[in-house]
This record gives structure tokens, C-alpha cells and sequence, in this order.
DNA sequence: TGTGACATATAAGTCTGACTTTTTGTTCCC
DNA sequence: GGGAACAAAAAGTCAGACTTATATGTCACA
């Protein structure tokens, strides 16, 4: 999924970066650059770049005379893809994953309107494309097959909508579905309304039906967040 | 506003980060480590750490026999505090502040409607003395205590949303009121329809009215929207 | 006893030079 | 023309010496 830490300090930022966010050293800890390039078996300049690479993503802070301290969960840049991607393989993952969906559930919707506006003739094209090769795969344990045009749809959906912030989302969705598909539930075909729904979020999108858009894709995203019992008590 | 870089790399990065997201060397421009040490003159140790930062961020990507080339856009990590405020910074300010604008518009109503069932009583509290902050100032000209009190209340809002991807927002949020407030529109008194919404929304959300919180937090940042042109055509 | 100035130790920060590794592009031969 | 061998270029790595900031302890003085 992710690719491997380009160059040495790749590495050690991919045990480092999994052990900070999984919270193995509480906030506070402080480490000493020497101590870690020596675990490492790493010089000191190699620990240095990985230092700086933890520090500006706000997981940890360095300080003269005092070392690296590690910061409280709430410094920490969350929307930092490796950042997430580090979350999502500890053992935060199920919180992380209802977080990401709640974002899904304001972001979806919006971008939804937005693209029925804005979507061009070919991403209209595309949309309808996913949407079908959903239904095709939606029966007979089809799993892989469905994700894979789920994750196209959503992607186009996010990229259409003409805003980058939303586009840049398209990451964090695909690892949801993904997470949602391979590791949680879902182990029958997934549910005949759900389908529909994308159907017509792409004919609404191709009718230019912002608010129709909008609304339909809030029923797809209060469905997900039904899945993982995020509810009104 | 935001910190100066802490020592040389971080100086270096206070001149070469705005330079790349302001796009001064397009997509595919190639630099050298080297030539870059040489010109802001550090050692190459220290531009190394600087080009580690700006590779954690997805702007340029290091390679072997090539040298540093800077990503496409579409590439970066726009959600990072620190280019989201050298993009602010830059001449690409207005559009940026039209994206993240449009993200409020997708991520604060369903925080707040979150909040009104989540939101501790302290929370209440902080947040109806944030409104009545805002009635106090609202007539005068005493826009910064104004800004002061808005921006406060938003931030309670997505963090006691209790979901930590709205609350880390809670920045953004802040640059784009600070931006409204000293750069663009803004001259005479606020528009008392938006100050009474924000009262209106401590009340909803004091009285677990989730339906209403939100309702009530479209129409502020609809209004944001309108206030930038960001309309249906 | 408390407080301020001063000394000291510590860990990060910086610089330099030498060496390694990967990758690209060229050249040369079949 | 295509493929293999080669050379050059730039990043990557390492080791060591030195600098700087700063937390903390010490001591004198009030």
C-alpha cells in the first residue's frame, strides 16, 4: 500500500513513526538524538534528517540542552497522509478509522454539490462508469472488484468537486473503504441500497442536480457511519 | 503570527518554502543540494535537513544522480500548518483562502452539530460567553476584539465536535477569520444577521438541539461563502 | 532563609572532508 | 539499431571536531 522509507532514514522513521503515534513513548518522553542513531545503527547526521522529518510533521519537538521531546497527541499533524497511514496500522486503528469517516460524512456531501456544478463531461462519464462497475460486482463475493470501482467513484466525486482540500481527501477515503473491506465488516455483499445511492449520485451529478447530489451522498456517508455505531445516542 | 524557523534549516525553509508553494520554480525544476547550500550558505548537512522537511511534505522529491525536483501541486500536503501558511503568505493567498472557506462550509456544521450532543457543560459555558463576546464587540469598529471572540468560538465548536481531524481545523479556521478580518472585506461593523447566528448556535447547542446547531452553522458559513463570490453560477 | 549571579555540564546544532551508492546517459561493439 | 559495458554526477552515508544555547546546580550575599 505505502511505499517503504526511501534511504536509511526511511527506515528508521518507519519503526520510529509507527512507536510515536501508536503512543509507545507517552507525551513528554525525551529522547537523545546519540541513543536513537545508536539503536538505529545509523549515524548522527541519518537520525538528524529523521528527527526533522517527526519534528515538522509536530510529533516531536527538539531542544537544545533537553533533546526530543515527544509532543501530546494533540500537536500532531493528523492529516498527514504517512501520519495517518502510521495510525491506521496500530492499534488506534478503529478510532482512527470512525474519525476519518465522521470527516468523510462533512466533506462527501459538500464535494458532492460541488461536482454537480462544476463536474465536467468526462468525470460525469467516469462517474457513471464506477458507478456501474459497482453494480456489477456488487453480487457474488466480489469484493476486490467492487472496492476498486467504490474508490474510483469517490476519488472522481472528491477531484470534481474543483477543490484541492477535497481532492487531497481522496487518500484518506480509499484507505476507509479499503480498512472497511479487508479488516472489519462486510464479509457478504455489500448493501443493494448503498449501490443504488451511487447510481444516483451520478445521474444527479450528470443532471446538474447540486442539491440532489448533495443529499444523496449524505445517505451513503450516514450509512457508513452506521456501520461503525457512530450515532445519536 | 507563526513562529521563525528554529535554527539554520528552519531559516532556510522560511525563504525556500514560500518560494516553491508560491510557485516560483514550476513543477519538475530540478535543484541541487549543493548549489542550494552554497546559496543561502549553510552547510550542506543542515540543507539536507531542509530538504527533508520539504520532502516529508510532498514538495520536492530527492533523488539520486537527479537531484531535488519540485512536485506538481496537486502533489502537496495542503493540509500542513506550515504550507498552509506559507500559501497564505504568497500571492496564491485569495485562492487558497476560497478553498479553505469552502472546507468550513463542509466541516463546521456537522461539527457543530457533534458538538451540541457531545459538548461538555464547561464547553457550553465557554462558548455562549464567546457569543455574547461577540454581541459586546460587534458595534464600533472593535474588530480585533471581535475577531478575538470569533475565533474562539469556532474553536470550541470543532473541539467539542470531540472529533480530533475538526479540531486540528481549528487553526485554519483562525488564519481564514484573521485573513477576512485584516487584509480583505471587512471595514464597517459585522453583519449583526451572522452575530446573532453565532448566539443563536450556543443556545442550540447548550439546548442538545444537533438538528438546529447545524442548520444554524450552515447559514454562517454560507454567508463566508457569499462573502467571497463562491456561489452557484 | 531566600535570592540573584555565576559557573558548569549537557545535548543539540553546525561544519568539513572523505567515501559509497545509485542512476543516467554515453559510447562502443556486435 | 540494439544491447552491454563504462563513466560521470549527484545524493547518500559516515566520522570527528567544534560551537552554542540552556537547564541546573552552586555559592555568596542580603
Amino acid at each position: 500500500m505505502s511505499t517503504p522509507g526511501r534511504g536509511l532514514h526511511g527506515r528508521v522513521l518507519d519503526t520510529l513513526g509507527p512507536a510515536i503515534t501508536a503512543g509507545e513513548y507517552p507525551a513528554g518522553s525525551v529522547l537523545r538524538t546519540d541513543e536513537l542513531a545508536q539503536r538505529f545503527e545509523v549515524s548522527r547526521s541519518v537520525m538528524r534528517e529523521a528527527v526533522r522529518v517527526l519534528e515538522s510533521m509536530h510529533l516531536v519537538e527538539s531542544r537544545r540542552r533537553v533533546g526530543v521531546t515527544v509532543l501530546a497527541e494533540c500537536e500532531w499533524n493528523v492529516y498527514d497522509p504517512q501520519v495517518i497511514r502510521w495510525r491506521l496500522a496500530g492499534s488506534e486503528r478503529p478510532r482512527q478509522l470512525r474519525s476519518l469517516t465522521v470527516l468523510r460524512s462533512a466533506v462527501e456531501p459538500v464535494a458532492a454539490g460541488l461536482a454537480a456544478r462544476l463536474a465536467t463531461p468526462e468525470q460525469c462519464a467516469e462517474l457513471t462508469e464506477c458507478a456501474l462497475g459497482m453494480v456489477a460486482n456488487s453480487r457474488g463475493h466480489r469484493l476486490e472488484e467492487y472496492l476498486f470501482h467504490d474508490v474510483a467513484f469517490h476519488r472522481v466525486v472528491l477531484t470534481a468537486s474543483g477543490n484541492e482540500m477535497f481532492a487531497r481527501l481522496g487518500g484518506v477515503v480509499a484507505e476507509v473503504l479499503a480498512g472497511r473491506t479487508h479488516h472489519d465488516v462486510m464479509f457478504e455483499d455489500p448493501d443493494p441500497a448503498a449501490v443504488t445511492l451511487h447510481v444516483q449520485v451520478a445521474e444527479a451529478v450528470r443532471a446538474r442536480d447540486a442539491e440532489r447530489a448533495e443529499r444523496l451522498t449524505r445517505e451513503i456517508t450516514e450509512g457508513a457511519l452506521q456501520e461503525l455505531d457512530i450515532l445519536a445516542p
